[in-house]
DNA sequence: GTTGAATATTCTAATGCAAGAATATTTCGA
DNA sequence: TCGAAATATTCTTGCATTAGAATATTCAAC
């Protein structure tokens, strides 16, 4: 069983990279597919595969699948450390153009009705 | 130079381990010189030592000398990241006994007049 | 069944820490 | 000058993680 402040390092160990932030702040919009993901955040599908199951295993994601595809989103009853740093992150995306390039990609994929899970 | 998200990314790396938390908590409650730290701690001189630098060199502390002792004190200015989760840390020792003990510690030496820096 | 899309995994290097032991440096006091 | 305390650094070893390339798996559609 993991205590209180092993599991705060777990957070901590998924914030310290900026693609898993980024994936982060993507999702705080809602689940997401991998295929969508990978486009919006225009990086090779296994570093982001690699990256969502780095999350999953530290039990801050849960994925479900449907057909052929897998869809992330954030887990339920998160660490309120983890809640209050997903806060953060919504004031940082307004600051670093990384953040709003993914989210402007994301908003152009979704509105395409040629995409994968629409 | 470093962008905001980086700087982020910075702070998340110091956070993510627990040895670094314990020292953060200590300092939050205003400066303190190495071999408090240390016996606080009950951690091995150069394992602090070395957690200590790695925080200096992320700008998450600044330290001076005064003549023997090296005081450390969380840096001015920090990013609003961090001042956030060192709120959160707060409330972590109030439920996690690892950094009530280092507190308690650390009341036990700063009573004691017959210690290094008083 | 075969193809193709979506996703996951494996392999290989390379990197960045981490711990522990030992040593070096700085400074004060005897 | 010498010894001792406080601090920093070096060295070694091992572990966790990362990227990138390649491959495997799963499933729908034909």
């Amino acid at each position: 069983m993991e205590t209180l402040s092993e599991n705060c390092v777990s957070v901590y160990k998924c914030l310290c990279d900026l693609g898993r932030l980024r994936i982060l702040n993507l999702l705080r919009q809602g689940p997401l597919c991998g295929c969508h993901l990978q486009v919006a955040l225009e990086e090779p599908q296994p570093k982001v595969s690699k990256q969502l199951a780095y999350m999953k295993r530290h039990g801050l994601l849960v994925s479900t699948r449907r057909t052929n595809w897998t869809i992330f989103r954030l887990a339920e009853g998160l660490n309120p450390l983890l809640e209050e740093n997903l806060k953060c992150l919504q004031d940082l995306a307004f600051q670093d153009p990384v953040f709003q390039q993914d989210l402007a990609r994301l908003a152009g994929i979704n509105t395409d009705p040629a995409d994968c899970c629409d």
